[in-house]
RNA sequence: GUGGGUAUAGCUUAGUUGGUUAAAGCGCCAGUUUGUGGCACUGGAGACCGUCGGUUCGAAUCCGACUAUCCACC
């Protein structure tokens, strides 16, 4: 249920209440690929870095540990001890990932596993079966996202599919939340527009999938090679034909300022795995910009990451500390690095809901685009 | 003390019958990462080849002495 509180231009602040609670946007979801954030965070951790909302992937609990069996421990909140709200992504995004190894036909999508390399399908009522089985709070619709860049003519039957895809996505999980021994009977499920960098082929495919009353509509296809610029073009496009009623999620996207921009545009829900990709590697988030902690001029740094930062890390932590675990290979240093990270991106989303508060998001955007000095 | 082996980048090593600019891994330095195939990938710096002398047009490579170190024996 998404409830509108206010709005400026084209940003809104929202709330989205589910069945695991509500969660205030705009947002960022942690991503928790395999169940469990990388970098030894777990669900303990969650309120610490100000984590509303987690991404779980369904083709990857679908391989390991399987979703029969994690239906069979309760479903993944019980399983992983999170009680809030779980997104799980379809694997749609798995068949562009992997691209290699598929075989695209109208049932859906035959791959091999890169766990063993044995041959999986998976269409729409298999993604809707596993994400059942899963027992998350929203369910993604099984898609197609098209590599960029794509022939105009090939993207027109892709979205012609994965509207057909998503009517069987819609159907099958509507007879899944009527099963008796279904974990969550009120499971959601968010359609996705996709239509490469084509903007007529976009605003086509999302009135068509605007009709069909969603929980939640998601922007997908974007930030994989085009230019920013591009990308922003796109949504704003797409955005007057998007449900108002509706929350709006983009997906995988993306930097801080990539969302900051998304959200002047009317953007509610992002997830990205950059600030937690990019920890592992070193590189930590600042409000003066990107850090590599493994860089010589830390060795004898002993201020925090982020001194205008006040999460747990940047309470507690030197730079000399955390450079010292990241060159040592300490898992500790990891851990801080990627709390830290979602930290910044979860008091980000945290800052913009209190400046559209506050009736000030224009003066917040304009500031944090100087900060960052660039908009992309 | 005797005999034998070894000595090449910070570390561990490769280097053809002597032939242009001595190679690799690790480490070091820096960069990349957008619905995650988690310790990755890309690039860079760094060695007058133990020391001194000899043979040769030419030596990391062959010869001698010295030094260091390892093994065996006393």
């Amino acid at each position: 249920m998404y409830k509108l509180l206010k709005t400026e231009g084209n940003a809104r602040r929202a709330e989205f209440s589910t069945p695991h609670g509500t969660i205030q946007t705009p947002a960022f979801m942690n991503v928790a690929t395999c169940g469990a954030i990388k970098g030894a965070v777990s669900a303990l951790d969650l309120k610490d870095i100000k984590c509303q909302v987690q991404l779980c992937n369904t083709y990857h609990l679908h391989l390991r540990p399987g979703d029969k069996v994690v239906k069979q421990l309760g479903g993944l909140h019980k399983f992983t001890r999170w009680e809030g709200p779980i997104l799980t992504d379809s694997g749609g995004f798995q068949v562009f990932s992997l691209a290699k190894l598929r075989n695209i036909k109208e049932e859906g999508v035959y791959f091999s596993s890169h766990i063993d390399g044995r041959k999986i399908f998976m269409g729409p009522e298999e993604s809707m079966q596993i994400q059942s089985n899963l027992g998350s709070t929203i369910a993604m619709a099984f898609d197609e996202c098209i590599e960029n860049p794509a022939p105009y003519d090939y993207t027109k039957k892709s979205i012609e599919r994965t509207v057909r895809w998503l009517e069987r996505c819609k159907k099958e999980m509507a007879r899944l939340n009527s099963l008796e021994d279904t974990i969550n009977k009120e499971q959601m499920l968010f359609g996705i527009n996709q239509g490469s960098t084509y903007k007529d082929l976009r605003i086509d495919h999302m009135k068509t999938i605007a009709e069909l009353d969603l929980d939640g509509y998601a922007i997908g296809g974007l930030a994989v090679g085009e230019p920013a610029e591009v990308m922003y073009e796109i949504i704003e496009a797409v955005e007057p034909y998007a449900p108002k009623n509706k929350i709006r999620y983009l997906m995988g996207v993306g930097t801080p300022v990539n969302i900051l921009e998304a959200v002047y545009i009317g953007v509610d829900l992002f997830d990205c795995v950059m600030p937690s990709r990019n920890a592992r590697h070193g590189h930590l988030f600042t409000k003066s910009g990107i850090i590599n902690i493994s860089n010589a001029k830390y060795e004898l740094d002993d201020s925090h990451i982020d001194s205008q930062c006040d999460c747990p890390v940047c309470r507690n932590f030197s730079r000399a500390y955390i450079r010292h675990l990241m060159k040592s290979g300490e898992m500790l240093g990891m851990r801080l690095a990627v709390m830290h990270n979602l930290y910044f991106y979860n008091n980000l989303m945290e800052e913009i809901r209190t400046a559209l508060d506050q009736g000030e998001f224009e003066a917040y955007y304009r500031h944090y685009r100087d900060i960052l000095g660039k908009r992309i």
